[in-house]
DNA sequence: TGGGTCACGGTTTTT
DNA sequence: CCGTGACCCA
C-alpha cells in the first residue's frame, strides 16, 4: 500500500484514496493524471476490490492500454481476472455482444465508420450535404430522439427531409445488422433504459466506476454513466475542462462544469501542480486561457524553474516556416536532443504539408499522425468489405461496394436489377443472387449472370471455409480467389497500395494466431475501434494535430500556423473558447520549450491568402495587443443576400453587434430570423 | 459499361 | 490545388 501512495503529493493521495462516492478531480494539464488514475485502480485492488467489479473507461485505446499496463505493475500478485479498461466504445460494444437481443437483434452485427455512414446516405437520393445530414443524425442519436419523434418534431422542410432520412437511415442499418459509432453508446443505454432489472445488475457488477478524460464525454455518454450508477454512487470523474476540444462532436463541456448536479454529496479535488513545463511555459498558457470565461477557476503551479522564454517565431510563408523550424530542430539534435522529444502541432491537417517538405529537406525522421487512416483507404476497405461478406452475406452494403472489384463488367444498370430483384423477393442481394439464379437469368444477360455465378461460387467456398473454422488462412484463400492485390496492382499509387494490403494480411494473421478462438467478427469489430494512433514508436519527430496530441508530452513543442483564420480557426460556427482551449492543449504539451510560429501568408486551397497574427498570441501576452475586433462584421450591410446551410437564401434586414459576434436579422422566404454571421455565407 | 473530360468545392478536429 | 462527381461518347 505504501509503495503506491509513497511518490504521490498530498491531493493525489487524497484522490486515490477517496473511493467511496461520487468524486469529481479536476487534473490540469501535466498534474499527473494518469499516474493518479492507475493509482486508484491499484489501490482499490489492494483494498480487496474485486478486479471484476472495476470499470474504467477512456477515451482513446491507447490511452486504456497504458493505463492498463501501468496499474498492474503498481500491484505485486498476479490477477486472474483484469479490471475492464477500455473505451467507451469498446464497453458499449462488449455490452451489446450480450444484450443485443433485448432490442431483437442478433450479435453478429458488423460496426460501420464515419465513411460507410455517409455512403449510405449517399445512396438514398438527398438534394442536401451529406455531412449535414450525417451530422444531424448524430445529434438525433446522441439526444435520443427517435425517427419518428425526428419526424414529428421537425418544422422546416429541409429538417423534415432530414428527419426521413434518418428513418430510412436506421431502416437500413436494422436491416443489414450494422451499427454506428453512436449507436455503441446509443443502444446499450436504450436497453439499460428498458430494462431497469439489467441496469440494476450491470450497475451492481461494476461497483467502482471511473471515467478518464470526462471533459469531453456528450450528453448520452453521461446518461449511461447514470444508468450504471444506478445501484450506487462510486462514480469517479477526471478530467480539465480547460482541455475539453471536442465539442465538435457532441461532447458537452457542461458535464464537466456540472456534475456536481448530478450528484449528491460530491467530492471535488483539484490537482493544480503541474510537474510538466517550466514556468515561462506555463504562464503563457494561464494567460492565454484565462480569457476563456466558461471554466472553473484555477491555475497551474509550476515545479519546474523559469526555464527558457517562449519563444515567438515569424515568417513571411509557409515554406519559410518550414525551412526554418527543420533547422532548428537540426540544431537540437546537433546538441544531442532525442528525436522523440519533439514535436510539430498545427490546428488542421493541411498545414503538414510544408513542415513536412522541410523536414525531409532537413533529412529529419518524422512521423505523421493522422492523415489518411490506415483503415480507411481504398484498398483495405474494399478486403474488409469482402471479409464482411464473407461473415454476414446479407451484408448488401459490402457486397455493393466489391460486386465489381476486381472488374467483373458489372455496371450500375446490372447492380440496380439485383437490387430490384433482392426487394421482390425481400431477401438480400445475395441470397437473391444464389438462390434465384433461374429468374435472374431470365432478367440480365448472359455475360454479367456468368460473372455473378461466378462470383457466388466463389464467395461460397470462402463462407464455408469460414464455418469449418479455418480462418488463418481464410485471407490468403480470398486473396486467391479473387487476386485483390494484382487488380491494385494496376492502378495508379499500386506499390503503395499493394504494400498496404499486404500489411494488412499481415495484420490478419497476426491477429487470428494471437486470438485463436476469436470469429470473424470478432476481428472486424476490433479493427473498427481502433485508431492508428498505436503506432510504431521508431525514434522520430512527431507531427500531428493538435487533436492527436491530447494526453502526450514532449520536451521540445513547435505550434504552426497561428493565424487568424487557422488557428483561431474561424468559420461555420466557430466557438471560440474551444478553439482558445486548445490552444491551451497546445501549449501545455511542451516541458522545457515552446515556439509558437506564424506566417504572413500561406498557401491555401489554391491560392495565397495574407493573413494576420493570431489574437492567442497577444492573449498569451506574446505581441502586444493591436486586437482588431468584429473584423468581419463590416462586411455584412442591411439588403445583402446570404446563404444559411438549412434555412437556404435570404435577404439581410438588420445587422447588429451581440458581444463580440455580428448579428443579422434575415428574411428567409417571408419568415425572419435573427442568426449570427458565423452561420452564413455571403452570396 | 467504362474511360475520359470538365467543373466544382473544400478540410478542421476522431471513436 | 487536388480529389470527387457529373456527364458524354465509344
Amino acid at each position: 500500500m505504501e509503495s503506491i501512495l509513497n511518490s504521490l503529493n498530498d491531493a493525489q493521495k487524497e484522490a486515490v484514496q477517496q473511493i467511496d462516492g461520487p468524486l469529481l478531480i479536476l487534473a490540469g494539464a501535466g498534474s499527473g493524471k494518469t499516474k493518479t488514475i492507475t493509482s486508484r485502480v491499484a489501490y482499490l485492488l489492494k483494498n480487496g476490490i474485486p478486479p471484476s467489479s472495476i470499470l474504467t473507461l477512456t477515451f482513446t485505446n491507447k490511452a486504456a492500454n497504458e493505463m492498463r499496463n501501468r496499474a498492474l505493475s503498481l500491484i505485486d500478485e498476479q490477477l486472474s481476472y483484469t479490471p475492464l479498461l477500455c473505451t467507451f466504445h469498446k464497453f458499449g460494444l462488449l455490452f451489446l455482444k450480450h444484450h443485443i437481443s433485448h432490442l431483437d437483434r442478433e450479435n453478429n452485427f458488423v460496426i460501420i465508420d464515419t465513411d460507410d455512414k455517409k455512403r449510405i446516405i449517399k445512396s438514398f437520393d438527398i438534394d442536401l450535404p451529406v455531412s449535414l445530414i450525417a451530422s444531424e443524425i448524430s445529434r438525433y442519436k446522441n439526444n435520443l430522439v427517435n425517427p419518428q419523434e425526428a419526424i414529428a418534431g421537425a418544422q422546416l422542410p429541409n429538417f423534415k427531409k432530414i428527419a426521413h432520412l434518418y428513418q430510412k437511415y436506421e431502416a437500413y442499418l436494422r436491416q443489414n445488422n450494422l451499427v454506428d459509432f453512436d449507436d455503441l453508446i446509443a443502444l446499450p443505454y436504450q436497453i439499460l433504459d428498458q430494462k431497469p432489472d439489467l441496469a440494476r445488475e450491470t450497475s451492481e457488477r461494476y461497483r467502482y466506476i471511473m471515467v478518464d478524460e470526462y471533459q469531453d464525454t456528450n450528453d448520452l455518454q453521461l446518461m449511461l454513466l447514470k444508468k450504471l450508477t444506478t445501484a450506487h454512487h462510486n462514480i469517479c470523474v477526471v478530467g480539465d475542462d480547460d482541455q475539453s476540444i471536442y465539442g465538435w462532436r457532441g461532447a458537452n463541456i457542461k458535464n464537466i462544469l456540472e456534475f456536481d448536479r448530478l450528484y449528491d454529496d460530491v467530492k471535488v479535488i483539484k490537482l493544480e501542480t503541474n510537474y510538466r513545463s517550466t514556468d515561462h511555459i506555463l504562464e503563457c498558457a494561464n494567460k492565454l486561457i484565462s480569457h476563456n470565461r466558461n471554466r472553473h477557476q484555477k491555475s497551474l503551479n509550476g515545479t519546474k524553474g523559469k526555464g527558457d522564454e517562449v519563444k515567438l517565431l515569424s515568417h513571411d510563408t509557409e515554406n519559410q516556416e518550414a525551412l526554418k523550424i527543420a533547422q532548428m530542430i537540426n540544431d537540437f539534435l546537433d546538441e544531442g536532443v532525442n528525436l522523440n522529444d519533439i514535436a510539430v502541432l498545427y490546428r488542421i491537417n493541411a498545414l503538414s504539408r510544408s513542415i513536412e517538405e522541410g523536414l525531409n529537406r532537413q533529412g529529419i525522421a518524422y512521423k505523421m499522425v493522422g492523415g489518411v487512416k490506415f483503415y480507411e483507404r481504398a484498398e483495405i476497405k474494399d478486403i474488409i468489405s469482402y471479409l464482411r461478406l464473407i461473415a454476414n452475406p446479407n451484408d448488401d452494403f459490402s457486397l455493393k461496394r466489391i460486386i465489381n472489384k476486381p472488374k467483373r463488367g458489372l455496371g450500375k444498370a446490372t447492380i440496380d436489377k439485383l437490387q430490384a430483384g433482392a426487394h421482390d423477393q425481400r431477401c438480400s442481394i445475395f441470397s437473391y443472387i444464389s438462390e434465384h439464379q433461374t429468374e435472374l437469368k431470365k432478367k440480365i444477360a448472359k455475360k454479367p449472370f456468368d460473372a455473378i455465378t461466378r462470383f457466388v461460387d466463389l464467395m461460397d467456398h470462402l463462407i464455408a471455409k469460414k464455418e469449418e473454422g479455418s480462418l488463418e488462412t481464410l485471407i490468403d484463400d480470398l486473396e486467391d480467389s479473387f487476386g485483390i492485390k494484382s487488380y491494385y496492382q494496376m492502378l495508379p499509387d499500386a506499390q503503395e497500395r499493394v504494400l498496404n494490403i499486404e500489411e494488412f494480411y499481415g495484420l490478419y494473421r497476426d491477429f487470428m494466431i494471437r486470438n485463436s478462438d476469436a470469429t470473424l467478427d470478432d476481428f472486424l469489430n476490433d479493427i473498427s475501434l481502433q485508431s492508428d494512433q498505436d503506432q510504431i514508436d521508431e525514434s522520430s519527430v512527431s507531427v500531428m494535430s493538435i487533436h492527436a496530441a491530447k494526453g502526450l508530452e514532449f520536451s521540445y513543442v513547435f505550434v504552426i500556423g497561428l493565424e487568424e483564420g487557422f488557428f483561431p480557426l474561424l468559420g461555420d460556427g466557430t466557438d471560440i473558447e474551444e478553439e482558445r482551449r486548445l490552444g491551451y492543449v497546445a501549449f501545455t504539451r511542451a516541458k522545457d520549450a515552446l515556439f509558437l510560429s506564424h506566417s504572413e501568408s500561406r498557401f491555401y486551397k489554391g491560392k495565397r491568402a495574407r493573413l494576420s497574427k493570431s489574437r492567442f498570441l497577444s492573449e498569451a501576452g506574446l505581441v502586444k495587443g493591436s486586437l482588431k475586433l468584429n473584423k468581419d462584421t463590416a462586411g455584412y450591410k442591411k439588403g445583402m443576400l446570404v446563404k444559411h446551410k438549412i434555412f437556404g437564401i435570404g435577404r439581410v434586414l438588420a445587422v447588429s453587434k451581440v458581444k463580440r459576434e455580428t448579428k443579422l436579422k434575415i428574411n428567409f422566404a417571408g419568415t425572419t430570423r435573427d442568426i449570427l454571421a458565423s452561420f452564413v455565407q455571403k452570396v
